[in-house]
DNA sequence: CAGTGGTCTAGACCACCAA
DNA sequence: TGGTGGTCTAGACCACTGA
């Protein structure tokens, strides 16, 4: 009797399986996994399912394999800052903040934003990176994490890093949220402006692909940046992930365009 | 005597040629691909073998896959386009124009862009997508393809549609290219400004992974939008696709963050 | 129900890389 | 040279979809 009701392909689970023994620190960052063979005997598995598992890993840039050498768990990688016109840019902050769900809704589509758990920040990665770019220790910080969604799908996935005496009451518990960046500027009582923002692009990682329900390694438009007190003082680091098939991010530069329509270059229909 | 110097994996050609058919029209937008054995009988393969031509078919988006219905040669899809504050965006149109390629190289990396190829617009998808933007027929307009590259590493790839009218001698061949987008104003006299500009992630598909050097699917950042003249008229549609992991684009709302190096998040190292 | 794509096995040969 | 991952075959059973 194999496989009769299983809830996930064998493949599939081997996946998580490695990937919590990545997150777990059992593969250290730069260490070698297991050959093909070991892990098809370890398993008990044929050597194309281990096959796809790990594709599924390096689809979610977890490892990166090697050829003739071996299969190794992925550092974070360096990237290149490209900056547009760093002088010029004099945003009206509250403004931009809100329009950001809300010109989405202008577009006929009612996204809620859900806070789905939080936590204190840890070890990964992008908790130090929020950490150094806010300029404190992970230690002080919260991580909120939250899932747009529309209707009953989910569209895009947020967290928030933000120190924990600054999180108000109504964002420490799971729950639906109005405008969480507003919610947090009234309850401390500052004005929150851009610092910066930025625009990438990444493979969705295995968490991420399954709350969005795209497939791992598929492309995600990744819109990150901190927000700042008047004066300067980083408060918030935010990192949102959106399927980059399902959206764009627009710059207009002029107040009227030519041949412009409201959204003014989405694909037909 | 098998593959023994085959210069690609026979699933990648059969992916290749699949494509072809795609665009030939031979398989239609649309239609329905001819069924797993049916290839297996047609190419006489493996039906593993035709199962990776079309999931590389697939994470290219080129084709999209109904479990138990069938393999379709995709549509265009439709996004949610998600708009920045149009309101209080005034930039400094030429520098920005020119910020890019010098920011990047500011950070160490000499960027040079070459001009691949120059031909005639003509029936994709992206080109109709131009001359919409242009507000222009097809029939006008000029594609000037271009490589962005790192000693002899490709980085990034360009694509500009504009009217063939004003496509510059420098513009019309091959080769180097020191400011593609101040030859064309400098040659016709005009100035040019942003119109709008827009991020989206999307699956490299199949020749820009070639060029690029990534697996097809692999996530690209793209940055495209148009520029017009003074008064509004869009002359150059741009459209550029980066590896997503290589770089980002940032935007700094302040003239200096307190704790904000000269590039402030890159990864380390 | 028949046909589609999804998962999995067993086994083979190959190209690549380091020692 | 031995071990790694890459490609490919033959065959099996399964889950899903639409008629």
């Amino acid at each position: 009797m194999p496989n009769h009701r299983r809830t996930s392909p064998r493949y599939l689970q081997l996946a998580r399986l490695i990937q919590e023994r990545i997150d777990s620190g059992e593969y250290p960052a730069g260490s070698r996994l297991p050959s093909e063979p070991e892990m098809c005997a370890e398993f008990d598995v044929n050597r194309l399912t281990v096959r796809e598992a790990v594709a599924e890993l390096e689809r979610a840039a977890a490892i990166e394999i090697r050829r003739g050498v071996g299969t190794f768990v992925r550092l974070p990688v360096a990237r290149v800052s490209i900056t547009v016109d760093p002088r010029s840019q004099r945003f009206d902050m509250g403004s931009t903040h809100a329009s950001l769900p809300e010109s989405t809704a202008d577009r006929g589509m009612d996204v809620q934003e859900t806070i789905t758990a939080v936590l204190p920040a840890g070890t990964s990665t992008t908790d130090e990176e929020a950490a150094r770019h806010l300029g404190r220790p992970v230690g002080v910080l919260t991580r909120v994490e939250t899932v747009f969604s529309t209707g009953s799908e989910c569209c895009g996935i947020s967290s928030y890093w933000l120190p924990r005496a600054l999180l108000p009451r109504e964002l420490a518990a799971p729950g639906p949220v109005e405008n969480l960046v507003r919610t947090l500027a009234d309850s401390a009582g500052i004005t929150l402006e851009y610092d910066w923002r930025a625009f990438s692009a990444i493979g969705a990682d295995i968490g991420d692909a399954d709350l969005l329900g795209v497939p791992a390694g598929s492309p995600l438009l990744v819109r990150e940046g901190v927000s700042c007190t008047p004066d300067g003082e980083p408060v918030l680091h935010v990192r949102r992930r959106i399927p980059g098939e399902r959206a764009r991010f627009v710059l207009h530069f002029r107040e009227t365009g030519p041949g412009l329509p409201p959204a003014p270059h989405d694909g037909q229909a």
